[in-house]
DNA sequence: GCAAGATGTTTCGCGTGCGAAATATCGATG
DNA sequence: CATCGATATTTCGCACGCGAAACATCTTGC
């Protein structure tokens, strides 16, 4: 709403700060997961398909792609791919048609148990090094940003 | 260095949270200077390119590659596209014959003169709405945390 | 029951993004 | 000065990742 105004130079060196030390924790753990996934064989994205897939069981392609925060252009390539290699199963819904169900074969199961290691170790490993205290801010203060931004973006795109 | 632990229950959920959160704002961030990009008929990184160059001048790949945290590869093909364009030049340089300076041409000055509007500033403005105490802390909590995560993964790779 | 719009998925074209190999040049060592 | 290892960039093949358009199916209004 309220358009932002311009704000002090310490503001913006903070804002830039905080904006890199994002982007570099983002691109570590995108990093890493792909790394864990080579071990299997697999890409980033497809590891964290199997894992999904192997904790919750089927999913639509739509809910799927909610999950992995991407389009469902996009997962349906990913889902090309896995399919290809006999990870996953494509499977048309009876009650509704259009909507395609997608699950793990065996070999993909198998896969998901072989890589029980939690991608993300390593960042529970720096995180836990934190103080309890600054866990919950970090928890606390990032939520809070998030949700700003939301409503931003949700009530936005009047304004240049 | 010490293997991390397993990790107690509400631990890992708060570290789910806040990888959920960091992920959340890097793409949303993402699709905004992808939005604000689309105004100069640029893609996201291209104005990122755009505007390194406007503000601190010519650049050799390699630096450009730094900044923008992406490989040398990733690099030539954007400046290939770039340069088709018009918007850079590629200029050998002649104290050292293997690299390439990229530097804006007048009409990717004009380009980046147009967009003057930060593509950050939604997340400004959001950052603005926290407290100076939040802001103070969140840099302080990322920093340490981008600091681990480094160290881990500078002296890591050992362990499975 | 059927036409019109809504919803779920795929197709297409393009732009990243990466790692490995190729290429070009530099610098040091003999 | 020939050669060998280091450094800068490009090429190649592949996997995302997106938005727009096409397609299939469902739902609603009539």
């Amino acid at each position: 709403m309220s358009r932002p105004e311009p704000l002090s130079p310490e503001v913006n060196a903070a804002v830039d700060a905080i904006l890199e030390a994002i982007l570099y924790l983002y691109t570590e753990s995108r990093r890493i997961t792909k790394e864990v996934a080579k071990r299997a064989s697999l890409t980033g994205p497809q590891l964290t398909v199997v894992k999904i897939l192997e904790q919750i069981g089927d999913l639509s392609l739509s809910e799927l792609s909610d999950r992995i925060r991407a389009q469902n252009s996009t997962v349906t390539g990913i889902i090309d791919r896995m399919e290809r290699e006999g990870l996953v199963d494509r499977v048309r819904s009876t009650e509704d048609r259009r909507v395609v169900r997608i699950r793990l074969t065996k070999k993909g199961f198998a896969l998901a148990r072989e890589v029980s290691v939690e991608p993300m170790e390593m960042f529970r490993a720096a995180l836990d090094e934190l103080s309890g205290i600054e866990q919950r801010d970090l928890l606390t203060i990032l939520t809070k940003l998030a949700k700003r931004v939301q409503m931003m973006v949700h009530d936005g795109r009047k304004e240049t």
